[in-house]
DNA sequence: GACACATATCGACGCTCGTCAATATCATTC
DNA sequence: GAATGATATTGACGAGCGTCGATATGTGTC
């Protein structure tokens, strides 16, 4: 029960374009809080690794060694990610594995795309 | 000659999925830059109001009484808003214009949008 | 040029963030 | 259940952010 299709925050930021008319103060604090997510390279980085490991899922001992953090800082860093909806941790053993929620970069990217349509 | 098709802060987040490889530390640089202009709410709310009003511009005159801030405060966002490449100042008679950058916000998009083709 | 108006900059204030070392928690193995 | 290994939490630190009032800059008007 770890994997979500469409978390609270993610769920508030889709469907609603930035372009599309003023938001209301709930959706832009939902879209801010899921763009703050995303506002730090190592954690934009820490995705792309997630995305292109085998699989599509990480380990912390898998992403301390590439961005150069220490384990808790990289703990912390997915931590956030996952309470921004952006990541999945599913518990296997002594490890924790990350993925990428899936439709969660989609729909973020939903909601900043103009409707050229 | 205050609006650029792209600007190199977008530029650099332009057409580097997140999900396409790891990326290397000028790419998350540069694509957390941008995010974190828009990790917070009154900016996306600023975003939404320029991209909302006639001719898709608007004055700090008139985004002031939205988001319920001082002058200086919404100058200093929308300052940040042009530095990250989404938005373009243009200076008019005593108003100073914002726009939102063409395709800046697409290419955004682009970079978080998983290549399902 | 003096004035009025719109916007930008400055200086300061609390608050949050990113980071680490130290420690705690949890799952596995013996 | 004691020991081991992977991850999370805690506490602390400096750096950066969001906000404001006060002030400076720039632009048009008389």
């Amino acid at each position: 029960m770890t994997v979500l299709p469409v978390l609270p925050s993610a769920a508030a930021a889709c469907c609603s374009p930035v372009t599309a008319g003023v938001l209301d103060d709930d959706q832009a604090e939902a879209l801010a809080r899921t763009f703050k997510a995303l506002g730090d390279p190592n954690r934009v980085k820490l995705l792309s690794i997630i995305a292109a490991s085998e699989g599509q899922e990480a380990c912390v001992c898998d992403l301390t060694e590439p961005v150069g953090l220490s384990q808790p800082t990289v703990s912390h860093h997915m931590k956030l990610l996952v309470e921004a909806g952006l990541v999945a941790r599913e518990q296997r053993g002594r490890w924790a594995y990350f993925s990428i929620v899936p439709g969660a970069l989609d729909s973020l990217a939903g909601a900043l795309a103009s409707r050229t349509i």
